[in-house]
DNA sequence: GGGCATACTTACATCTTTGTTAGTTACTTA
DNA sequence: TAAGTAACTAACAAAGATGTAAGTATGCCC
């Protein structure tokens, strides 16, 4: 696998790429909530406790900017913004579900009963 | 999904724990070279080009502690250290080569053509 | 004796990601 | 008139991950 530049960052490898589109500590989380509703700025924020404006904000930027989600904006006040999934972000669900499978399964192993 | 703790860590979600034990830069091209057969650090290093000796090192550290991968240190000079890939480990190779195949695709849509 | 080789560790610098605080807009309700 | 609301953005601070340079041990070869 050789490396490769996109957008002027370089790449060693496919699951490098992959974690660049969908990694980090909010983007999963979000598009596992849009998997099968829209969503609201603020039902986003109260749902995934501890996350502050700028960094929801950010997130759902870049998944916009990337094309794993749409935003529809309302002419009203105060403002209502609802976010959806698109179809690329529908695939990449599928992984996400992986890795949570996967976590749940090492969270047994080492004894981290939850849920 | 409530939050948990483990070793002095909180985490919101399955995939963070996932994540903490296999992910970073170097963890899962480490795994993926183990799962057929032992290498050498040096040919690790080798093979992981870009990668200095603290982060091999330190990659293989937490993998060892963790379980994913087991050491075995050879009386010789110059020294001789072998790692080979645990049952644990083993089960991480299924997700890493889904996340790899997402990857590849995801690429393809963003007409990087690597190999 | 000096240099080479391997598999590390330590100290420190830098870069990237995340967090915190405060402000903005514009209409609605008390 | 003042406060409240939703969805942001900007400036800055802190934390975490990664990179760089140098050093260690031991024996072999020249």
């Amino acid at each position: 696998m050789p490396d490769f530049i996109k957008d002027n960052h370089l790449f060693h490898n496919p699951v490098e790429f992959a974690l660049s589109k969908i990694g980090g500590t909010y983007k999963m989380p979000i598009l596992w909530r849009l998997k099968d509703k829209k969503w609201r700025f603020s039902e986003l924020q109260r749902s995934l406790a501890h996350t502050s404006d700028r960094m929801l904000s950010k997130a759902l930027k870049e998944l916009l900017a990337d094309g794993f989600i749409t935003k529809e904006v309302f002419a009203e006040v105060p403002p209502r913004v609802e976010y959806s999934i698109t179809e690329r972000g529908l695939k990449s669900v599928a992984i996400i579900d992986s890795l949570r499978q996967y976590g749940f399964e090492l969270m047994r192993e080492y004894d981290i009963n939850q849920q």
